[in-house]
DNA sequence: AAGTGGTCTAGACCACATT
DNA sequence: ATGTGGTCTAGACCACTTC
């Protein structure tokens, strides 16, 4: 692990365990070059993943500061920083799939799109209900070039997909691209979801990135509305 | 401006206009370091401004290379990058407020909590229905410190409330915490709207950082399901 | 005036990916 | 084997803030 990573795990650490608490002020980075012994630069880069995850602020000429949040805050930014996948949205609890479709198609004009392959090339075309805690809370349509990512199985559809791709194809996901959009549910997707017809629903579209720059996923799921958040932190420069 | 600013922002313009392509790889790093005449840090720092925006993606022992993004997708990319106020999720029009409410009250316990300031403190609390293109298409509840942003006037309300505090009180608005989330419209929501009572609306709760480190705002606002949309980049690392 | 974080360098060495 | 980007350094100088 790197120097800085290091670094920012143990002040990370320090900070969720409220060794540091909101406002105070932290060690100039010339004393945390002493204590980790490293040059001002692998402190700075440490310092600066913090800031990002919008724990603590900086401030040149003065000093640098934990950021004025409650302990909830805190635990909740960390946990939503985690991971990636649709079903890191419900951090918490255990979620399971009903798989309702898992078939290879040729890609349709709009998904070959979305996916920037050919019109009919071949896709996984995967539609699964995501239950939690017993519950379903969301419905899930995935589409994934087969050569991106061969060898897809339905054990793999049942359970996690990204823990396929990371852990039996050691591809790494690199970024995803999201956006949230609201409206009524369909009648079919009331019915899946024990709302009535009209209800709301969160819509998040995604398109996934591999570290090789190659589109593996787009992903269209619709969230019931009573157990539907997401958090993010938006920084300045 | 810094050199690495300067580096992303060309880069970043070529990338807009074509002059990269999706999937094209782009120069070394070498290369960049001779045509900017700077040391490799700093090109690494601009590229790494465009990995966190999502426009290129950086692999060790390969290259660098432009994303796998339409022209649409980058220009939806670029939109969304400028801002972090409420009205810049309605980025290409023009934005109005009615203002419904402008007092200065005793922050109630909630709110006090939210702002982290002591219950009583005295808190501006601006209510207003956002306006674009004419029509409604949000309500927003603002409450900000009266110690953190002193002298609001009406007028300010009306326009942009970060305009002031960025242009007028010379503070700079460092980060954000957003919470998106979904619901049923409320009658009186409904009604200012132009909803059905029972419609989708979307939530965004936000708490606003100076670049102080101050806490400055907590707002509530409550958007119109069919022109409703927020978009965002996760990466990894 | 003193002290903070921000930028930048020139070069060393490392981890990883292709050929 | 070669070449890529990643990390790290030691130190210089700059921009900003407070006292």
């Amino acid at each position: 692990m790197p120097k800085y990573m290091h670094i920012a795990n143990v002040l990370r650490n320090q900070i969720m365990s409220g060794e540091y608490v909101a406002n105070q002020q932290l060690p100039l980075e010339k004393e945390f070059c002493e204590v980790f012994s490293v040059s001002k630069m692998t402190v700075k880069k440490a310092l600066d993943i913090l800031v990002s995850e919008g724990l603590i602020i900086k401030r040149r000429g003065y000093g640098t500061f934990v950021k004025d949040l409650t302990q909830v805050e805190i635990q909740r930014l960390m946990m939503s920083r985690q991971f990636i996948g649709t079903s890191a949205l419900y951090t918490k609890s255990e979620v399971r799939s009903k798989v309702i479709n898992f078939t290879v198609d040729a890609a349709p004009a709009d998904i070959a799109e979305h996916l920037n392959i050919e019109e009919g090339s071949f896709v996984y075309n995967i539609y699964r209900v995501r239950i939690v805690d017993g519950e379903p809370l969301a419905i899930e349509q995935t589409y994934m070039p087969i050569d991106v990512i061969p060898g897809l199985k339905i054990e793999n559809v049942q359970g996690s997909i990204y823990e396929y791709i990371e852990v039996k194809l050691n591809s790494a996901i690199q970024s995803a691209h999201r956006k949230i959009r609201v409206r009524k549910a369909t009648d079919f997707e009331a019915n899946e979801l024990g709302l009535e017809l009209g209800d709301p629903v969160g819509i998040v579209e995604q398109t996934g990135y591999l570290n090789t720059g190659e589109l593996f996923e787009y992903s269209f799921s619709i969230h019931k509305y009573d157990s539907f958040q997401i958090e993010f932190v938006l920084t300045r420069e």
